[in-house]
DNA sequence: TAGATACTTTGACACTCATCAATATACATC
DNA sequence: GATGTATATTGATGAGTGTCAAAGTATCTA
């Protein structure tokens, strides 16, 4: 059941002040989800592939990589909260998450 | 001369295609930067204190690391292009370097 | 039930990282 | 020059990471 949408993205809330600890240690991994290249344009390719996502499938050839190794960026960026992913038999979709950066975005615009 | 403000920044130019090899190597390092909580919380210290900058000094105490750490992450920072630093006699401090987040801020609304 | 395809997990390896204590360097003052 | 303060570097350690081959799981089809 991993496909089960497993979302790590916690709802940071950047206050006024310095960056919490928590603030912190909430937007940390995301930016470690995106601070791999590989991971990188793995999740470009997803976020071009718009509201239908791509399959894990149609990932694996462009980035060079060996299929796990490709599975395990997918569940690195999933964890994030960055992408998700909706079984559909065999294959696997993966798509952006929704507000997916909003957090990372809010961290970069302050 | 440690001081010298080396920057890795790259002028990272994200075309209209997939995001290219190079782009992601260039890209990757800027958010491996930020990817640590102790990090973040530097730089968002150093960003706080706007044109005048920091003393390092005041840097140490309210993230309770040691001193060599922070100087270990303020090197981090500056060699990926996000900071920079100037020497006033005993003191150095540290500034956001300029267009700093660019490259990260182009990527993340693309 | 058997085989095929898509994907995940496990185990291993080389490598990197965050951290600190100890030491070194740079600068100012005496 | 000697002493003190600010910062950097070194060395060590425990933890984490990217990668792949091999093996495991899930789903479809026949």
């Amino acid at each position: 059941m991993y496909h089960r949408s497993m979302t790590n993205a916690k709802q940071v809330q950047l206050g006024k002040g310095p960056l919490a600890d928590g603030a912190a240690a909430s937007l940390a991994p995301m930016f470690a989800a995106l601070s791999d290249p590989t991971r990188l344009r793995l999740f470009d390719l997803v976020r071009r592939a718009g509201r239908d996502g791509i399959c894990s499938c149609d990932l694996t050839e462009p980035l060079d990589r060996s299929q796990p190794t490709i599975s395990h960026h997918l569940k690195v960026l999933r964890e994030a909260g960055l992408v998700e992913s909706r079984r559909d038999g065999t294959w696997i979709w993966y798509s952006v998450a929704p507000h997916a950066l909003d957090a990372v975005a809010q961290f970069i615009q302050r």
